[in-house]
DNA sequence: CGTTGACTTTGTCCTTAGGGCAACGTGTAC
DNA sequence: GTACACGTTGCCCTAAGGACAAAGTCAACG
């Protein structure tokens, strides 16, 4: 039997994480002296700690590593393999952000190294004021995660295109998603997916025209917020005020556009003139 | 001026995170109005908002850019592509750090594939008794930090053979390092590294010898607990105890050794015969 | 046998970057 | 006037322990 301080030397662990693991059920001591608490570890359990240590390395979570190790009774080693095929896999999405973040990082830094500021792109984005007409809109409207965009696109447009298609129904334009949501909160906003179509039927509503504030993005969403910022300002500076919610309009297909860079999206600001 | 919804919204960060950044006094809004606390931002604080979420996408901390903007006064673009290029060389290690945890859960991968335990390679390290001679050593005891090894070995065994060098000292073996903690802390470990050498001087002792039970490593410093503890089973199992400092010899230098793989370590257990 | 110093125990607070909820106050539209 | 959306503060929670303190215990040494 080892102390905890012997335990911890060997397996380089300090006694605190040790003491924290016994907390939550990870690795209980052999045995722990009943009169005064100390805690002993077999020699059997060095290796336990070893498998601990591998899978940590890994970046399992602790939960993670738990539940493996109580699976790990019947040692299925299948199951084993199939855990560290998806972490491997997570692993993987973790290194191509990186990736990609680095070669952002490396723009910017060129940028900067010509003397270009790191946010002067702002001020090459136009606005202009439009008049849009009064439209109508197939539309369904959820409550949608930020990063999980991508993912209902797919899923809304390809159920309105569905409804549109059996429907035998007009086409008038690309899809657009209306933000109604009063605030930005990371857990869910209030989305709706809509296309412009001729007819009225049931889930079709009109979207009012009138005065609108308009940039057009070209290329990757990331930088809708700029877009957005950038508007604001406008509306602003030139004296209107928001009156209505924001949306924006997909010229190309995200899907279908070869490449972020083709991708086109109108962002639409609907405002009136500021009293005062 | 902007409610916090509204400018939560137009940034897409949530009401609790600028609250927070508030608090932090990362970024102010413009005017608190003193009756009833609402805080309003300006438009030109979209700006600021966007620029501090570039930052954070390039993971550096609210810590990190809270100072960045606080110097951003005079905006020395040069201090700000100083602080990236740190930053890109951060995320370049971390990558690398990912790079190589791919590598080895592939190889963890194809060996369950072909049906071999993970932690089998515990088996086949071997340990072997043998006896020591007393020797004398010249060495330094500091509190070295774990990750801190690789430099560490560098400077203070650089500084024990200047000394070797300069004093002409009659070199007796390959550098070693003892350790002495009695438990494992992360944030230093009272660790002893020393060269045997002839003559006694100034800062040499003598190591005494006896019984010890022994294992050689070859390659990463990575598995060095997995030796210790193979030794440690090896120990209680053949009816021994430790009754000293356990220690190593680096028999190729690792700073020389032309890949990991090359790297030899003899890993030492002083013990005695347990009575009972 | 007593003492000292090393070892162990429990406990509490701290870390990042906010999320969630509750209780309560306020603004605005109908 | 009232409903409801919006705002405020305050408290507790996260993962994986680290830092520190007060107190109990063990082993070795004289």
């Amino acid at each position: 039997m080892l102390s905890i301080g012997e335990f911890s030397k060997i397996c380089e662990v300090s006694t605190k994480t040790l003491r924290y693991y016994a907390e939550i059920g990870l690795i209980l001591p052999d045995e722990i002296n009943p009169e005064n608490g100390y805690r002993y570890y077999s020699i059997s359990q060095l290796k336990k700690m070893l498998f601990i240590n591998r899978l940590k390395s890994y970046h399992f979570s602790l939960e993670e590593i738990k539940a493996i190790l109580e699976r790990e009774e019947d040692p299925s080693e299948e199951l084993l393999c199939a855990d560290l095929c998806r972490k491997r896999r997570e692993m993987l999405e973790k290194l191509n952000a990186i990736e990609h973040t680095l070669k952002l990082m490396s723009l910017d830094i060129s940028n900067l190294e010509k003397g270009v500021p790191l946010m002067s792109y702002l001020d090459s984005i136009e606005v202009e004021l439009v008049e849009t007409p009064s439209i109508r809109i197939l539309s369904m409207r959820q409550m949608i995660r930020g990063d999980d965009y991508a993912l209902g696109y797919g899923t809304y447009f390809g159920s309105l295109y569905e409804q549109i298609a059996t429907e035998k129904l007009t086409l008038l334009g690309t899809p657009m998603t209306i933000y109604h949501s009063s605030e930005y909160k990371p857990d869910g906003n209030d989305t709706e997916f809509a296309i412009p179509i001729e007819e009225t039927v049931e889930g079709t509503r009109d979207l009012s025209g009138g005065l609108c504030a308009k940039s057009v993005l070209k290329g990757s969403y990331s930088e809708l917020t700029s877009v957005y910022a950038t508007l604001m300002e406008w509306v602003e500076r030139e004296g209107y005020e928001l009156e209505n919610s924001p949306y924006e309009v997909y010229i190309t297909d995200p899907k279908r556009a070869t490449g972020s860079e083709d991708c086109v999206t109108e962002v639409y600001f609907p405002v009136k003139r500021r009293r005062g």
